[in-house]
DNA sequence: TTGAAAGCGCTAACAT
DNA sequence: ATGTTAGCGCTTTCAA
């Protein structure tokens, strides 16, 4: 038979009531009061009914993370983000449920609307790139949904993780430099994407700061696909004499792409095109030669964002956009010059 | 304020259990009843508390999945499972959450007992590796929480979802014959998984239909990785006067870490060399040229799987373990012998 | 610092 | 075919 709470507190010699204090860390219990029901609790192998908990509380300790199976980055990325949200509702005894969406769809709003009015989460995650899609951040407030996000946009007002993604291409743009590249080319993510814009931005202050003027011909279009990649190289490599010496690709999926079509027009990768990703997806560190990365940490920041989110939702404080560090993850698809 | 199951039932001049029996689709409802019934919960935008219901019905509407993300196939293999499995919870009203384990751990099964008591899932759904791990069946067996596997090695006394992936395997080498091909390699998967097993058997009956005598030095081992392709192929193509004309790798990323290394060896897929994968990630229509591969419908895997154990839960008879079709996608990686 | 009573919104068991 | 009653296991008042 099921250990309830009633049976925790017969054991521990206090009310139902008490024990209630001490599941939910309350105040005003005397220590030594505190130290019996938990352990009462441990002997018993107690675990209260989340259903109970939500009834009577009118909460259901239930998080969800939304995220855009439309166009998104790399799947690696969001598993990795699952599982850091994951871990952190895990250790404050939340549950948590996922939600595709599709940004394009016109019921958009209303796939929201039903997953509230069925699951009453007490909490959403938002992930790239719906992190500022504004009709939904309107409803969620409507309906008085707390959020956090994992890399918005816009900082003001928001909850949740970022990385300075802008600081981290130029870093990576400054190191192909620091190499003796002057021709430097980029690979584009998805327009719409923040990560897309900030990758590009970063790559412009690298080349500023080198002096190094900007042709628009290495600028080329990509959609964080390896078939993306594969296609914008082409594109790159086909400039005769123009041609880059050193690639900056959005992420790693499109370095890669990069990478293969290298060997297609006889360029072996580092010796005559040094090529960059970014992300450190696993298949960076498989791919031969290894890619010369930025790593950002996806599950770090999965559970950082759930965690600003839980100090919210439990009352401790309103939660705050904390920033994660980036770091070079230098291996061998990066050398001098030719 | 919310609407309550007892607002329909004032609305629609019935009392709350008639309310009761048209919310879970039970018998002994007059026709217009219930309709009038359907009619006062459109109205009113009712939906029914998800905890509420779990507390008083002693079930919780909730489906884990439970999948291992230690040594896991590509994780869009995953992701799309998952899509699939939340597709049909969605279609019946049940919730899912995810759970990842470690098969190596030694606190496998606590943590299963800790999902099961914390969570109470109604049943869950298995994913590979972790569809035959002995151990995990027998636990569920115990506390008898019902399971639905994707994939299972034996079948005996499953219920799921399955594909003869011996057959798709056998069909794809068969294909490799009928384009003249005789010395045609395999790169395994890892050794634990069914799939490379059942591939494995698959390749080897069509050499043998074909008459072809199996050369150990043309299967090599791998891992599921885009890495472990490359190593792999690194192997097979050193092979000086008995060079493989077409390798069959275990899966796409395998597949693709082959085709890179056809590169350094200065041979162009799919001329000198012919390259098919197995399960058609998004991977394989990316590459170039795009990867000849056995289409796998992961995501109607997760729907179906889900589906026969939603069947079992919902009273409608002991669900099945459904074989669903495989494809194949001969795209542009093979072609006629050098 | 602790406890008693009254529900949270629904369903099971038993009527009718 | 429909209604009545008594909880499910917890938290919320409010009182002591």
């Amino acid at each position: 038979m099921r250990v309830r709470l009633e049976d925790v507190a017969r054991e521990a010699g206090v009310s139902p009531k008490t024990v209630s204090r001490v599941l939910n860390d309350e105040a005003n219990v005397k220590d030594e009061t505190r130290k019996r029901v938990l352990a009462a609790m441990e002997a018993m192998d107690y675990h209260p009914h989340p259903s109970a908990r939500s009834l009577a509380g009118n909460r259901s300790f239930l998080v969800a993370m939304l995220y855009d199976n439309n166009d998104n980055p790399t799947s690696s990325y969001l598993a990795e983000i699952q599982d850091g949200v994951l871990e952190a509702c895990d250790e404050h005894h939340y549950s948590m449920m996922v939600r595709p969406l599709r940004i394009g769809g016109s019921d958009f709003i209303s796939r929201v609307d039903a997953l509230i009015s069925h699951h009453h989460p007490d909490g959403v995650v938002l992930t790239p790139p719906i992190t500022d899609y504004a009709p939904l951040l309107k409803r969620l407030s409507e309906r008085e949904v707390p959020n956090a996000c994992v890399s918005p946009m816009k900082h003001r007002g928001r909850i949740g993780v970022f990385m300075d993604e802008r600081e981290a291409a130029r870093a990576m743009v400054e190191h192909l430099v620091s190499l003796g590249h002057t021709r430097i080319a980029h690979v584009l993510g998805i327009a719409s994407h923040g990560a897309s814009r900030w990758r590009l931005a970063g790559y412009r202050d690298a080349l500023a700061a080198a002096g190094l003027r900007e042709d628009p011909a290495l600028i080329v279009q990509g959609a964080f696909t390896f078939g993306s990649g594969v296609t914008a190289a082409r594109e790159l490599l086909a400039l005769k004499k123009k041609r880059p010496t050193a690639v900056f690709a959005a992420n790693d999926d499109m370095a890669a792409g990069v990478m293969w079509v290298a060997g297609e027009y006889g360029l072996k990768v580092p010796r005559d095109l040094s090529v960059c990703g970014f992300d450190d997806t696993p298949l960076a560190s498989q791919l031969w030669p290894a890619l010369s990365t930025v790593r950002q940490p996806s599950r770090e920041m999965g559970r950082v964002a759930a965690m600003q989110l839980l100090d919210t939702l439990r009352g401790r404080g309103p939660g705050k956009l904390v920033q994660v560090p980036y770091s070079l993850e230098l291996r061998d698809s990066t050398t001098t010059a030719p």
